[in-house]
RNA sequence: GGGGGCGUGGCGGAAUGGCAGACGCAAGGGAUUUAAAAUCCCUUGACCGACAGGUCGUGCGGGUUCGAGUCCCGCCGCCCCCACCA
């Protein structure tokens, strides 16, 4: 027999040049039902790495899936090309970044299509182009106009490095810039910024209808982002100056018990404070301490409570307790009113304060024991009664009188019920040149206007000079910034400010039902012939920033009558993070695999083979640190000679354990990358990456094209009728074959599991290998038929190489989903346990239709029964037909 | 401190409350080969046993059930997210 080795070059070349000239994945207008397919769309960094990798192939072979279901399928892909990469290139190389966004766009679109992924690439656009950066104009002064956007002062986060702002959410552990990493540091400045925090209700609301179809990891993080606590707003009055000072409080069951007030160091009342002040000096010089400390989640942990009195005191207004007044670190202007009621006895934060600066204790809530504050160790925060609290003073649960206490402030005057958001407005400002200018204009004499409808686009300047440390280069551009005010026609300057990068990505979804439109953002018969997006694939890195970004965006374009809907994407899939073995030295910190060796305890080195072998032990996991050591090796660093410690995770750049898809697929081809990256575990869970693994996906496609190369010649042809008297290994054949249609499409359509899609169709090819001499040439047709359809949306080339060897002109993604014949798929015979007790003791081959009752009497008589049960009393028979037998017994 | 997720062989992982370990990787043995690669066949949870077979086994402790990896209660461990949020 003829070998013909499977030549992924060849035939991946081929059906990707087929797909593109035959327009397979271009979408118009169908009789089919529609479905839009969404994966999040990258920065054009200019390669792609694992994450896009397995990101695309899941959307691919949804979209693959769709298709062969029957769906009018929308694919688009598109470029989120604004950002600081392509800025800081054009600082260091001096290519400008438009250039540098293009050439990347190109070596990425070349890598995707190499992938076999299908869209439709008619529809793509980047959103650095003006053609779509309008349209970010556009929106900001609708949004303007509807108060939805406001200029205002504000504490914000800075990052030095970035030489820019950043909003609340790009500001990730520790403090650090999502971008580059670096520390970020609080300003006051005054800012643009979207008005997100009017819509935590809705926002939070729409939980309900996402529930179940997002991963509940992403609502739990935006539910606990948007922050929502409930309580009361009461007023307390400085003594000495009469200021108002609210303050926001989830225990107003506590009020009683305030024995300080603190405010935060950035309280304007502070400033006020002071200049009235004996020592206005002092206090503004701890003040102004307090405040240049880090605020990053680690300094706070490790920072002490620290405050300063500032000479004031404020009365309670519930039983005119006079109490001193403080500034206190831990108080934060950006929640609540920036001042807090301090409870040493009932708040733990309070009472480490409280103990710090010798400030009293007045317990309020009595636990059942009775005690009191002084033989407590820590504030007591549980259940207890109401003590020495005027009229609700003897109440046996003090939460439950909560809503009766916040009753009786708002009777009196005193306060009132008050929900507190953690959600703040969307810092909307960046001091960088590359991304869409925000279209205002500022005039000395009219202030800020919006630049006219008409008067858009406000195009990005190409005439700029990129200086390291200058600060946004559109500053220098005299072009740029010298306008004339739209109202009075006098000398005017521009905003400099550009958009966060956000914004695009918060809409472009809509836009790729209408990439052209140049009269209007989007057709409003188009936008409602595909959204909301039917599935949206990426990565949960993106939970409290894109996703929340895009639904808030969504909403207002909902409200300003634009869209229909307010949810943008009804079900989200999110997938796991790619990871592979590092290695750290302890001098060099992470190194590469080539520069770890490994030696012997003594010093002594390995050869070649025990070194290849040890090392892949390693990478798929069945060596940890431990098991080296006990074995006598040990791993040092080729650099410095020191010892080197290995872990899982995430491939990245700056781990260098980073896998080149495209060497990849040089070696392996794009149907095995993808095999490999769907077959080993769900998808959304990590993913590890060995060689061992991509090889074993290698040697899956090698031996699947044996199969069907050897079994060509005896193939029937299409259509050939399968007969109705079939031996027993045919009718098994065609029972194995249809269970595994069911199977393979309950795992697709129950959540992505193709894992154990891909391990039914090996199961079937199995089965067939072993029994493909007796099959009947219309039943391996139908056989080899299930196997290549089932398969072809993770390996499409290879599915549809194997599809026109069947015979077939057209691409296999034309044709249809197999079709589950349950008849066939039925059993006629079953082994059926028998379990005394629960457990399994014999098992009985009966007819699949057996009833109970007789199945019930096959095990009693059953040898091996009988002689478990001899003697005792059979207390109970459970029968479930087809299933087993459970005899209990005593 | 709060929230989410997870815990099954040497590894990734399968199991509508009903035969635990599908499928794959790794490992061992054999066939083929001048040799290697590739391929094909067999074995592979642990323990006892020559075999037949038996015993134990899904992080730990309880519970519900004829029957629990799966459901309930209480622990332990790991991962992720948030965190001086009043």
């Amino acid at each position: 027999m003829a070998e013909e080795e499977y030549n992924f070059s060849l035939i991946e070349k081929k059906w990707q040049k087929r797909w593109e000239k035959e327009g397979l994945f271009k979408t118009g207008k169908s009789d089919r039902p529609n479905y839009y397919a969404l994966n999040m769309y990258p920065y054009p960094s200019g390669v792609l790495h694992m994450g896009h990798v397995l990101n695309y192939t899941l959307g691919d072979v949804m979209v693959r899936y769709k298709l062969l279901r029957g769906y009018n399928v929308l694919s688009p892909m598109g470029w989120d090309s604004f950002g600081l990469p392509a800025e800081n290139a054009a600082i260091r190389t001096g290519v400008a970044p438009h250039e540098f966004t293009e050439n990347n766009i190109d070596r990425m679109r070349a890598q995707m299509k190499r992938a076999g992924w299908g869209y439709d690439w008619s529809r793509e656009f980047a959103t650095s182009h003006v053609d779509y950066y309008r349209w970010n104009q556009w929106f900001f002064l609708k949004f303007y106009e509807k108060g939805m956007v406001v200029k205002k002062n504000a504490p914000v986060n800075w990052c030095d490095s970035c030489q820019t702002v950043l909003a609340n959410e790009q500001v990730i552990r520790e403090g650090e810039c999502e971008r580059c990493g670096s520390k970020v540091v609080q300003k006051d400045m005054n800012q643009w910024f979207y008005k997100l925090s009017d819509y935590a209700q809705r926002l939070l609301a729409g939980h309900d209808k996402l529930r179940g179809s997002w991963p509940d990891a992403v609502l739990a993080m935006q539910e606990e982002w948007i922050g929502k606590s409930v309580g009361a707003e009461v007023v307390f009055t400085v003594k000495e100056t009469g200021d108002r000072l609210p303050v926001f409080t989830t225990r107003p069951d506590t009020l009683w018990g305030v024995t300080f007030m603190s405010l935060a160091p950035e309280h304007p009342l502070v400033k006020k404070l002071a200049a009235e002040s004996e020592d206005e000096a002092a206090l503004l010089d701890a003040v102004t301490r307090m405040r240049t400390m880090g605020t990053s989640a680690k300094d706070l942990a490790e920072r002490e409570k620290e405050g300063v009195f500032t000479g004031f005191h404020v009365v309670n207004p519930v039983n005119g307790a006079e109490v001193p007044l403080w500034v206190a670190n831990f108080a934060l202007m950006t929640y609540g009113t920036g001042a807090v009621m301090s409870v040493p006895a009932h708040d733990q934060r309070d009472w480490e304060f409280a103990k710090k600066y010798d400030i009293p204790f007045v317990k309020v809530i009595e636990p059942e024991d009775g005690s009191d504050v002084k033989n407590w160790d820590r504030a007591f925060v549980a259940q207890g009664k109401i003590v020495n609290s005027g009229p609700f003073t003897g109440k046996p649960d003090n939460f439950a009188a909560i809503p009766e206490i916040v009753e009786w402030l708002n009777g009196q005057g005193l306060g009132e019920k008050r929900v507190n958001y953690r959600l703040r407005d969307w810092l909307l400002s960046r001091q960088r040149y590359w991304g869409t200018p925000i279209p205002i204009i500022y005039c000395d004499d009219c202030g800020i206007v919006p630049v006219p409808e008409k008067s858009l686009p406000v195009i990005l300047p190409t005439d700029i000079d990129f200086i390291h440390g200058q600060g946004n280069p559109l500053l220098r551009s005299k072009t740029f910034v010298n306008v004339k005010c739209p109202t009075c026609g006098k000398p005017a300057r521009r905003e400099t400010d550009t958009m966060d990068t956000f914004v695009d990505s918060s809409w472009y979804q809509i836009r790729f039902v209408d990439p052209k439109n140049d009269r209007a953002c989007w057709d409003p018969e188009k936008v409602r012939q595909w959204l909301p997006v039917n599935q949206y694939i990426g990565g949960i890195e993106h939970a409290t920033m894109h996703l929340m970004y895009a639904r808030f965006f969504t909403m207002v374009l909902h409200d300003l009558g634009l869209v229909d809907f307010d949810e943008p994407f009804t079900r989200l899939f999110c997938q796991g993070m790619v990871c592979k073995v590092a290695f750290r030295c302890n001098d060099c910190k992470w190194i590469s695999a080539p520069q770890v060796k490994a030696v012997r305890a003594d010093g002594s080195d390995l050869d070649e083979e025990e070194t290849e072998i040890l090392f892949k032990r390693i990478e798929n996991q069945s060596l940890d640190e431990e098991g080296l050591e006990s074995e006598g090796y040990r791993l040092v660093c080729m650099v410095c000679g020191e010892p080197v410690h290995f872990e899982m995770t995430k491939i990245s750049k700056s781990k260098l354990n980073i896998v080149d898809p495209d060497a990849m697929m040089d070696r392996y081809g794009a149907d095995t990358v993808r095999l490999y990256m769907l077959s080993d575990s769900p998808p959304d869970r990590m993913q590890i990456w060995t060689e061992d693994g991509i090889n074993g996906a290698w040697r899956t496609i090698n031996r699947l094209w044996r199969l069907v190369m050897d079994s060509l010649s005896k193939v029937a042809s299409a259509g050939t009728p399968i007969p109705a008297d079939l031996d027993k290994t045919n009718r098994d054949l065609r029972r194995k074959t249809h269970q595994a249609v069911k199977k393979v499409t309950d795992s697709i359509e129950g959540g992505y599991q193709f894992n154990t899609a891909i391990a039914r169709c090996n199961e079937l090819l199995n089965f067939l290998r072993q029994h493909r001499d007796a099959a009947h040439p219309a039943v391996l047709r139908e056989t080899l038929e299930v196997i290549v359809k089932s398969i072809s949306p993770i390996i499409p080339h290879f599915g549809d190489e194997c599809w026109s060897r069947l015979g077939y002109e057209e691409s296999v993604f034309t044709s249809s989903w197999p079709e589950y014949d349950a008849e066939a798929a039925k059993e006629d015979e079953l082994v059926v346990p028998v379990q005394v007790n629960g457990k399994v003791r014999s098992r009985l081959s009966v007819p699949a239709d057996t009833d109970a009752a007789e199945l019930e009497r096959l095990a009693l008589e059953d040898a091996k029964i009988r002689a478990l049960t001899e003697g005792k009393t059979v207390q109970r028979v459970v029968v479930v037909p087809g299933r087993m037998v459970n005899i209990a017994v005593k």
